[in-house]
DNA sequence: AGACGCGACCAAGGTTCGTT
DNA sequence: AACGAACCTTGGTCGCGTCT
């Protein structure tokens, strides 16, 4: 008999704002140390220790010795979508009365290691109107003339057998609420924007992404998206 | 004299324990 | 859950002795 999962102790791990406020601080995939954490989420360096030792211990967080320092990352992406699935249902429950559409993390933004916000969900919508994409029911499939455009780009969509993690995956936006590219391909794309000079990271904030003016000119000539 | 190794010391980061 | 105090661990610095 297949037991069912512990969803109510895992909940009960990211219901605590302290702990979901550190949770939030590694969404983008960095690990950090606990006393750039505690700061983070406001607590002292005790307290912080208390509930980073929780998260281990609940498998969402990674401990990294590094000398006198302990880093600490998210266990894996999964670990990221969950948090990001809970923040639609974060927003309808707090909502707020003066809503800013064009705040820079729902524009373009990172979702852990690939591209989110309304960029994100353009881009997977383009890529699958050109045929890049087949959206399947939980996942996304890399159609040839895709791999060949993939390619021309130098984003691998081979699959590594040895990775456990999806290669593609649906991930829902929270501030779109529709459902962009993630997963290994997800993580290839953004890196490999991000390198070509058409994403840059936001210095206001770690996890928004700003599209350079050179990024509005690849997008148009690929994908046929216009951004301002 | 300069390079090197070793140990003492201090500062900083982090944890444990007791308490509120 | 959070705080204060004590403690542990580690990295960096400095002084000293030895070797070349």
């Amino acid at each position: 008999m297949i037991e069912d999962p512990d969803v109510a102790s895992v909940a009960g791990l990211m219901a605590v704002p302290a702990r979901a406020e550190i949770l939030l601080a590694l969404m983008h995939g960095q690990s950090r140390p606990a006393g750039e954490l505690a700061r983070f989420a406001g607590l002292s360096p005790q307290a912080a220790t208390a509930h980073l030792k929780k998260l281990v211990s609940g498998g969402l967080l990674t401990l990294v010795p590094s000398g006198r320092h302990r880093y600490y990352c998210l266990t894996s992406p999964e670990v990221a979508h969950a948090i990001e699935a809970l923040m639609p249902l974060a927003r309808s429950a707090r909502p707020s009365p003066h809503p800013k559409p064009t705040q820079p993390l729902q524009k373009a933004r990172s979702c852990y290691d690939h591209l989110a916000g309304q960029l994100g969900v353009a881009m997977t919508d383009a890529l699958v109107r050109k045929g890049y994409l087949i959206e399947n029911e939980r996942d996304y499939r890399v159609t040839p003339s895709g791999e060949s455009w993939f390619c021309d780009l130098g984003v691998n969509t081979q699959p590594d057998p040895r990775s456990r993690r999806a290669f593609t995956r649906k991930c829902l936006d929270w501030s779109e609420r529709r459902y962009h590219l993630g997963g290994v391909l997800g993580a290839a794309m953004l890196e490999t924007f991000l390198d070509a000079g058409w994403l840059a990271r936001s210095s206001s904030h770690r996890r928004a992404l700003r599209i350079t003016h050179a990024g509005q000119a690849e997008l148009w000539r690929h994908l046929e998206i216009e951004w301002r």
